[in-house]
Formats: structure tokens, C-alpha cells, sequence
DNA sequence: GTTGGCACTCTCCCTTTACGAGTGCTAATA
DNA sequence: TATTAGCACTCGTAAAGGGAGAGTGCCAAC
């Protein structure tokens, strides 16, 4: 059946006025509120053919109504006004993602508080890289027992580590270690390093002390972590801002699942292009814990291969507007701070474009 | 007035109880437990007085009693059987350390979440350092656009970055910076960087790029950063597991002011010795946040002048026996790994050693 | 298709009641 | 003098009752 422009009208103000106030929304009240010409025994009509199709239900007889997660789908895809940030907000969030330029390893649990601050949200980020390799290698002789192992990575971070060791070497072993590294441990993958090539290089450089292994341990590490997508959560406490998580156990589970933050992980397959805001709305999520909740995601381009996510949880009856805003405010101005050339220009405003599941329908 | 040793008995018996079940404990169940040969009505004459004294207090009338701030610290002070770790326990700790060892940078949020991880509470971990300098300079020239500094401090960590130009440089002017960033820059605080000082050094350099100013303002960010003490506080939402904070708002009020961890810091100034556990119960507490809460804090010593502060946050009934055992085999662990040479040696279970302000009675 | 009216059905909140744990006191006992 | 048994009393908590109010569904009129 095909919804008309008043039944969209209503549901819009019923989704508009829960989130609002957490309450089931009456006919009474919409028919103030919405601006159509029309006495509350029609919207109650009207009210009972949405139940009816599905978009809204009664939590008991006589109580007013409340969006069902695929009413929110509605509202998300077609109905919400596409909230812009105000030039002073969007001023302030400049100001503020300003401040935090650093690395991108730093700045992961920035953003994450940030756009935990920004919505009083819980939020998470999370960046995926692609294999990265070592480009360069650099050893820097210190004293007779110590050195320092400097690397420089395909995405443009530098890794290093202060190796102290029981023995003696002189610098031009550590010269030496240096050219061999170059030569044999860059521009290869993890998997790539075997004992035969560590072997191998120990032998060439005359290595019996085994800084060789040392070395090569390092680079091992540095490889494997930095394939490892990394992953933050922040402001789970503001959970208990919302209504829904005033039941202490109800709460206890969700920020329990965020504080494991791993997990988000796999539902890392629905990365949203960027540009676009993915909203998951209850039941649509794919981790059990969330099932209640909605998550709304954004993703940035940091640059070198590297994606990153942004998302925000909260419960169904969350403010999808004004989060998706920020959202991609936030995630245009990382995009465009670290990331490759294509990103759109300082302080233009971008079309929100907000997708979801909308196979379920 | 003197406490006599049944008295003593009676209020620990009390405290176990409370700790246990979180509930006011009445005569009965302590004449039962607890194995002195006296009838209820006795155990309650005692109980009377024992809350005259200030030790105890009845929620009501006719409800069983609850240990007042007085008590826990009586309790702590001396009643409390210090409880050692078992082998097993003691064994699975050690593992998990030993699997933690980086930096100290990284394994500061790691301490944090072992600590909450171990006792169940929410946990913080801070370091403060005294002031570092930097003891080496090294640029690596990358390519005409690009080069790395590197940087060895005090206390024997190693702080990097890349540096991309808009402009050329040539390696010869990289290496005259290195060397005059050597001669100048090193052995001296934060407040020793001077305009004066960075004019005279581009100078020198012939540096009419402006890389002198680049390279100054990442030493001062290295220098001030490192100065920096930093917090990290974790496992804030185990704080739901506790009966006490069944109340949304109690809970959120502490979780907020948790995660905005640096605020522990000015009760910085109370760092216990290595070796003693100091237990802060309630009102003692001088954030008021904390008035009803207790906290239990430990120190490690993370070498290179740096000290190490864990604690743990709860109920002030809380689990004190089990938690300080806990945060002292941490910070011995700790201080064994990271720290200056005098730590006691490895698997040796130290005497616990609790202190508090015992002067508030 | 829309509206006013009205009986009906819920939940929410307040009060009442009953119960039980635990006390304080007194008088008896060692 | 210290301990104990007994008993009346207190108070909080949980279950049960009882409006009040918000909101519905439906019907008949427009």
C-alpha cells in the first residue's frame, strides 16, 4: 500500500516528537503540532492504518504511538529535514578538529571522544589500513650498547624503537645492519619475512650477537600492528543520559559490548562510502547487543590506503539528524585534513546523503 | 574509650558481611559467623555500643548495621586479614604482565585495564615524569621534500616525526641542522627554547625556509608532552556492577567524573611509597565525587624518575583486602619491569603494607 | 472524508495492608 | 557483673486496592 502525504506528514511529527520527549506520542499532540488542518479523530484514523502497515505501534491499548524501527527507516530515507550545521557550530567543530592535528594514531581516540562530545553519544573510531611495508630503514648508532631501529612506512609513519643491548657492538656493524635491512626487509610484506631471509642476513653481516633477530623481531611487530585495524571507544557513559538506559543491567550490556570495542569490527563489511552517513536502525544491526540500539556511521579517508570510521551508538529513538550531520561534518573535516588530494574544499557544506538497509522493505 | 578485642571481632564480622552482601548485617547472622560462643542478644549489646562509638550505623531503626567511613578504616587499619595472593592467581598475573611489555606509554592504558580487568572496578593509571630533556638529535634526509627527526630523550625514549616541505631542501642543510639542533638543543627544559635561541640557530643555518621553526616547535611539543603527567582511566562501566550504583544518575555522576581523568591528579600529591597500599574511605576521599565512594592506590616506580600511580575506584564497600593485594602485586610487578634496579626479585610475595590517613580519629 | 462525542482501557501513582527481619528492653540466670 | 531468653515494638518492603488522567476506538452526524 502506498503511504500518502499526510500519513508521511504524521509520521514525520510522531518520530519528531518521540525523539523529542521519549514518550508515546498522542493524536491530541499531533494535531497541534503538524500543521495540517485537521482534528485529532482523524489523525487517530490516519494513526491506526500506520499501525496498521507497520510504521508505528502502541506500547499498550490506550497509550499514544511509537516508531517501530521500520517507521525510523522511514523517517531516516525520506521524511527527516537534512539538518545543516549552523555557521557558528560548524566554526567551533573547525576550530576544535584544528587543535588535534597530529598523527593519525593519536588522533583516532581524539576523534572518537570528539564526536562523543560532539553528539553525547557513546561513539567509536576505527581505522582498516592496507598491508603497509616498510620503505626505509635507519639505524642510528647511540653508544657501544645502544642503537636506535628507525623505520619509515609505505603510509608515511615513522616507527621507532631504542634497542639496548648486553654486548658490545661498534658503528660499523650497525652500518652495516642498516645497508642489509634496506636492502632485504623493505618493500615486503609480513608474511614475506621467513627465517631463511633472517638467516640469511645474519650471515651477511657477520651478525653473532644476534642483533640481526632483534631487528627483524621489530619488524615483525611493526608490520603485524599495523595491518591490525585499531579501534577506540569513547563516552559510554552517556549512555545513561538516554531515558531507554535508566535500567542499570540494560546499560551494563551495551557499554560492556562497546567498552570490548573489537567487535564493532565485523560489521566493518558495510563500510559507507564516503559522502554518505549509514544509519542502522535496531534490528538491523548484526551484533545481538545491539539489537535495541541505532548505530550511524560515517567514514573518512586518512590517506595512504588507510579508511577510517566514525559511529555513533545510541538508542532507536535517537536524533538520526543531527548525528548524521555531525557525523559527516566530522568525518569531511578528518577526510580533509589526512587524507589524498580529492577532498572537497574548507568550509563548503555537503550534501548529506544518508543510506541504509533498505532491502527490508 | 578502648575497643575491646570481641568489639573487634564483632566489626570485622560486620564488614566482612557488608562487604559480602552489600546488605545491613544483623545479630543473628553474626553470632552464627562469627566464632565467639555469645547469643545474639549479647552480639547486639555489643552493636549498640559499637554504633555509639561511631563504628556502625542502622540505615533505621530496626534494620540490621552498616559500617560507617570510621569503621572501613578501622577495618583496614587493623582488622582485615592481609590477604596474600595464591600461586595460581599470583602465576596468572604474572603472565598477563609479562605479555605487556612496551613502552611505558602504551602500557599506561594497559595497566589501567589489567588493574580493572583484575579487581572488577574501573581503574586508573597515571605516570608523572619530571622534567625530561633531549639527549640526542638526528634528522634522516628521506628526499629533497622529506625528512625524519628523531629524537632520543632522558629518559631513554624516542620520539619521531616526518617533515614534509612545500619546498627543496639538499641533505647538506639537513645535516648542518642536525648537527647545530645537537649543539643547541640538547640537555635543556622546555623553558630554555627561546625565540632568541631559535633566531640565533636559523641563523647559523642559513635557514631561510623556516625549517629551524619547524623543528623547534616539535621539540617543544616533545619536551612540554613529556612533561605532561597522563591518566587513563578504564573499565568505568564495571562501576554498574555494583549494588550501589543501581542508581542511574549516582552511577553516571562518578562515571563522568572518572572519564574525565585528570582530575584524579591533584590528589597526586598523596602518592604512597613503593611498597604500601594507601586506601582513601569515603568522605577522606577530597573530590567530591568521591565523598562516598573509597579508592585504593598504589605506586610503581617506571624508572628514569618516573613514578606510577594505579588505583581503583568502588563502593566504600568495597572488596579492600582482595583489591590492595591486588594493586601491590601490580605496582611490584610494574616496578620489577620498568623500574630502577632496587625492586624486589621476581615471584616474591612483599609484605603488604597499608596505610591511610589515620588521622582523622 | 472529516468531525465531535463518549464509553472504555490502560498505566501511573497514591494509599492501605500485611509481613518479617531486627531491634531494645526487661527479667531471669550463671 | 556479664550473659541470655523472651517479647513487644518499629520500620521498610512488597503486594493489593483504588482513583485519576491520558488516549484510544467507534459511532453517528456533517
Amino acid at each position: 500500500m502506498a503511504i500518502s502525504e499526510r500519513k508521511k506528514k504524521i509520521l514525520a511529527a510522531v518520530v519528531d516528537a518521540y525523539i523529542r520527549t521519549a514518550e508515546p506520542v498522542g493524536s491530541k499532540a499531533i494535531a497541534e503540532s503538524a500543521g495540517l488542518g485537521c482534528s485529532s479523530a482523524t489523525i487517530r484514523n490516519e494513526l491506526a492504518e500506520l499501525v496498521a502497515m507497520g510504521y508505528l505501534e502502541q506500547p499498550h491499548t490506550s497509550a499514544g504511538r511509537v516508531p517501530t524501527p521500520m517507521g525510523y527507516r522511514m523517517y531516516v530515507n525520506e521524511l527527516m529535514d537534512q539538518q545543516r550545521l549552523s555557521i557558528e557550530e560548524s566554526e567551533d567543530l573547525n576550530r576544535r578538529l584544528n587543535q588535534k592535528l597530529q598523527e593519525l594514531d593519536d588522533t583516532i581516540s581524539d576523534v572518537s571522544r570528539l564526536a562523543s562530545q560532539l553528539t553525547d553519544y557513546p561513539a567509536m573510531a576505527l581505522t582498516t589500513r592496507e598491508a603497509v611495508t616498510i620503505v626505509r630503514f635507519d639505524l642510528i648508532y647511540v653508544d657501544a650498547n645502544t642503537f636506535i631501529i628507525v623505520v619509515m612506512l609505505s603510509d608515511h609513519t615513522v616507527r621507532n624503537k631504542l634497542v639496548r643491548l648486553p654486548i658490545s657492538v661498534d658503528e660499523k656493524m650497525i652500518r652495516k645492519l642498516s645497508t642489509l635491512f634496506n636492502a632485504n626487509f623493505t618493500h615486503i610484506g609480513e608474511d614475506a619475512i621467513t627465517p631463511v631471509l633472517i638467516n640469511s642476513t645474519e650471515r651477511s653481516a657477520d651478525d653473532t650477537m644476534g642483533i640481526t633477530a632483534v631487528i627483524s623481531s621489530f619488524v615483525i611487530e611493526v608490520l603485524s600492528s599495523s595491518a591490525a585495524p585499531s579501534a577506540f571507544v569513547s563516552g559510554e557513559n552517556r549512555l545513561l543520559n538516554q531515558p531507554e538506559f535508566r535500567d542499570p543491567d540494560k546499560a551494563h550490556r551495551l557499554m560492556s559490548y562497546l567498552s570490548g570495542g573489537g567487535h564493532i569490527l565485523p560489521e566493518g563489511g558495510l563500510f559507507p562510502d564516503s559522502n554518505e552517513v549509514r544509519v542502522l536502525i535496531g534490528p538491523e544491526n548484526v551484533a545481538e547487543e545491539l539489537k535495541d540500539s541505532s548505530v550511524v556511521i560515517a567514514s573518512y579517508d586518512a590517506g595512504d590506503n588507510t579508511r577510517g570510521l566514525i559511529g555513533v551508538v545510541g538508542p532507536t529513538r535517537m536524533d538520526y539528524s543531527a548525528v548524521a550531520a555531525k557525523l559527516r561534518f566530522l568525518a569531511d573535516g578528518l577526510s580533509r585534513r589526512l587524507g589524498g588530494g580529492e577532498a572537497p574544499p574548507e568550509g563548503m557544506h555537503n550534501k548529506l546523503i544518508i543510506k541504509g538497509d533498505t532491502n527490508n522493505e
